[in-house]
DNA sequence: TGATTAAATAAGCATTTACTTATATAATGT
DNA sequence: ACATTATATAAGTAAATGCTTATTTAATCA
C-alpha cells in the first residue's frame, strides 16, 4: 500500500531531476562516459556554482557518483542506483539525443581542463 | 544547431511534466485507457481545480487530448504528439508501475461518476 | 425557466527552483 | 609558506510551482 505511493513518487522525483535542461544534458553525457565538473561549466553557458548545485542534486538523489583526482572531480552514473537501469531507456527515447550529446562531448576537451 | 537545444529542452519539459506525482500517475493511467476527469478527482485525494490545472498543463504541452460527452470530459494520450512514442518506453521503465496503476484504475468506477 | 452538475478559470499564497555574487575549502605547485 | 586552482557553500532574489477557495461556464434535466 505504501509501496504504491513510493514507487511512483520516487520515479516522479527522478523525472523532476531530469526535467531540467542542464541536468538532463549532464545525465545524457554521463550516460556516454565519465565527465569532469569542469567540462560542464565549460560546455554550458553557466556559472560554476550553478553547475555545482545541479550536481549536488544528482548526487543527493543517488543517481551520480563522484571520484576525486587532484584538482578535478569526475562524475559518473551510479551503477548502484535503483534507477540506473532506467537511464539508458529514458535517455535513448529522446529523439536525436545521441548526435546532440556527441557534439557537446566533443566540444569538451575530453577530461582535464 | 538550434535543433540541438530544442530537442533536449523539449524533452526536459516533458520530464518536468512527468516530474509530478499526480501528472505521472495520470499519464500512466491514460497509457492504459482513456480516463474521465472525475476519475482523477475521485482516485486522488485532490481538489477538482487542482486536477483541472494539471490536465491543462498536459493538454497545453500536447501530450493529452480531450473528448467531451455530456457532463463529462474524457482524456487520452494524444497519438499525434511527438512524444507519444516515448510514453510507453518511459512509463514501463518505472518498476512495478503496472500493478500500481491497475489498483488505481480499479478503484475508479470505470468511467462516468 | 430554473436547478443541478462537471469542469474551467480567477485570484491569492506558501514553497520550491534556478540562478546570482561573494566567500570558503582543499589540493597542487613554487 | 604562499599563490593558484577546481570545486563547494552561503546568502539573497526573481520567477515558477502546486495548491487553496470562490466564482464562472456550459451542458443536462425537471
Amino acid at each position: 500500500m505504501e509501496q504504491i505511493k513510493t514507487d511512483i513518487e520516487e520515479t516522479a522525483n527522478l523525472f523532476k531531476l531530469l526535467g531540467d535542461r542542464s541536468r538532463l544534458t549532464m545525465t545524457a553525457m554521463m550516460n556516454v562516459r565519465e565527465c569532469c565538473v569542469c567540462e560542464f561549466t565549460e560546455c554550458f553557458g553557466m556559472s560554476q556554482p550553478a553547475v555545482s548545485q545541479h550536481l549536488k542534486k544528482l548526487k543527493y538523489f543517488g543517481l551520480v557518483n563522484e571520484r576525486k583526482d587532484g584538482y578535478w572531480t569526475y562524475l559518473s552514473l551510479n551503477k548502484e542506483s535503483e534507477f540506473y537501469n532506467m537511464i539508458p531507456a529514458v535517455i535513448d527515447a529522446v529523439p536525436d539525443i545521441k548526435e546532440e550529446i556527441d557534439v557537446l562531448l566533443s566540444k569538451c576537451k575530453g577530461g582535464a581542463c
